[in-house]
DNA sequence: CTGAAAGCGCTTACAG
DNA sequence: CTGAAAGCGCTTACAG
């Protein structure tokens, strides 16, 4: 089989139009074409020359080449997010939630790390060898935060270590974590363990920081075995959860904390096969309230993180910044909520 | 607060160094400059003078702009994915699979639609207008491979019709639509319900179709109410099942087939709320078969599509044509396998 | 209202 | 081995 459009079937690449060709086929200059192509014809072309100009640019397909014209004017019209974790609906609604914020005006562009892997300061200065119009780099290292030069527009999210280093939106992730320690204290949990992220992002250690110190000062208690971490996937957190299980167990663990609700999903899939039931014999909680959540079996209580908000919380910054304009002062920080639901039902 | 790297604290935006910054300061042109920074150097330039250069770019923290580097070559070394929906772990599967292929000589940079949109012709010119090395677009739909002009290394995953038009690598979903008809009918199920996705995807239409197609095969029927829709997302698909059930119900439907896993958790959840039990009342079945397919109450009955093959293989067809190598000349098409679980478990 | 020209920061033949 | 120069395709003062 000739496969379309590759070496064996003649491709017929027809050359893409530039501005030059088409001032040609409309008797005019580069100049106007350029003028014609970007809209800013008002009291400068005559309304005969646009015409004629737009009907050239429609026969020749001719796009302006955004490469060329980044070079003129030495900005971009595109905005690159840098994401650790993409795997997950947080971030389809924090995605939803830039999009609003950026609007037709800047395209945006994702920039996913490998899998378990943060963002690292290398793979941040390539991406800025493109000019980018802006960037915005979701869960940083604190690592990553201090190595990055401020060279251009950028915002961090949910980058709860970057006060003072660079702009950054948060998520008050505390007030979550701890309303999740005095449920669980008022459930009647004495002993608990945490799972956590394997990546040494902020949030995460704000996260279990967070909830650690509610905990203590509720009265809960932590022992040796009380950390595990895996990364955010389902499989793993199963397999770490299993293998760490019987010390838990055995220094009398009746709840686990995780990172992430993708973790949590671990847990209950090898508590039940296990034969561990979840809440009587175990409890379970997670962050992230994904909406996988609300019907697992059982349904997961999890600490709600305003993802939508946050995205658009972050967007609306950088383009302030990139507009030059100088944004409120006070950054907003996002609240956090705690859902309860059948993963810590019981248990009094 | 005063917003760090903003205007209310003086940024101290130092400018980028450029070549001849570092050629001013090593002491030659800006030409030898280039060479060394793209490690052209063999034979052209003495050892002396490209550890003098190098030790200028450091200095300086000089990187190359991609953008003029881009315009001065006619392209560039990045890559451009273009996906419907990323909120699915398939996506993560796919986007491993497709790092894997373009290993280090390429950047992948993704453009994500609106959820529930499919992408647009017109969003792949503007894409196209940043002159990536190549492009590929998953889940197109017929509209766009009609209308999408080939002027540039292009290749298309899960489409399956775009056989002749452009490049393309696929997947074998009809034998795993098969496979479950098969099974279902050997299940004893007699009347069925498809929950479709709503864009209009020709992976979907083929899902649908082929499952069809063997399901009538197999004596099994479809009612007039067969047929129902929603964005891939658990609450959507949710609602609508709740809306089409008491006409399914009527109907005699003992089993919903879906267009993706997601769509079957919305089902498994409202069929949960409503106290339909799944198998035994009511059977459900996915494609996809996502992570959490294995964990759900009951787990689900899926179609396995091999995402990370999916996206190495079509990667490495790309990676072939933008280096202008003939590919081979089939193409493959990855097979899909039936993952029998709890939701079509019983029903004898 | 329109065009000639300089310049964005590179790369690549081409001379030397 | 090294540098001067042209050129990639635009945009933007500047003249007219």
């Amino acid at each position: 089989m000739a496969i379309p459009g590759t070496a064996n079937e003649t491709p017929s690449h027809v050359p893409r139009a530039t501005a030059s060709m088409v001032a040609s086929r409309a008797g005019v200059s580069v100049a106007t074409v350029s003028l014609v192509a970007s809209g800013k014809t008002d009291g400068r072309v005559s309304a005969e020359t646009v015409a004629r100009v737009q009907r050239a640019i429609s026969d020749l397909n001719y796009v302006v080449n955004r490469v060329a014209s980044s070079l003129a004017t030495g900005s971009s019209n595109f905005v690159i997010l840098i994401a650790p974790d993409i795997s997950n609906s947080f971030f389809a609604r924090l995605i939803a939630g830039v999009r609003e914020s950026l609007g037709s005006s800047y395209q945006l562009l994702l920039s996913v790390t490998d899998s378990g892997q943060m963002p690292r300061a290398e793979s941040v200065r390539e991406l800025l060898a493109f000019r980018p119009a802006g960037l915005l780099v979701d869960a940083p290292s604190e690592q990553l935060m201090q190595s990055m030069s401020i060279d251009g527009p950028i915002v961090l999210l949910d980058a709860p270590g970057a006060k003072g280093i660079l702009p950054a939106v948060n998520l008050d992730v505390v007030h979550g974590a701890e309303a999740l320690a005095t449920h669980l204290a008022e459930r009647g949990h004495r002993t608990f363990a945490y799972l956590d992220s394997v990546t040494a992002t902020s949030t995460f250690a704000l996260r279990r920081t967070a909830f650690l110190a509610k905990a203590q000062e509720c009265g809960m208690r932590q022992t040796e075995h009380i950390r595990a971490r895996s990364t955010i996937d389902t499989g793993s957190a199963a397999a770490e959860f299993g293998k760490v299980w019987p010390a838990w167990q055995a220094a009398g663990v009746t709840v686990v904390v995780c990172a992430t609700d993708t973790h949590a999903y671990g847990v209950l899939q090898t508590a039940h096969s296990l034969g561990i039931r979840v809440p009587e014999q175990l409890a379970v909680a997670g962050f992230d309230d994904l909406p996988f959540s609300a019907m697992s079996h059982p349904s997961l209580t999890s600490v709600e993180l305003p993802a939508r908000k946050l995205g658009r919380a972050a967007a609306s910054l950088l383009v302030a910044l990139i507009e030059g304009r100088v944004p409120e002062a006070e950054l907003p920080i996002l609240p956090s909520r705690l859902i309860i639901r059948d993963s810590t039902g019981v248990h009094n």
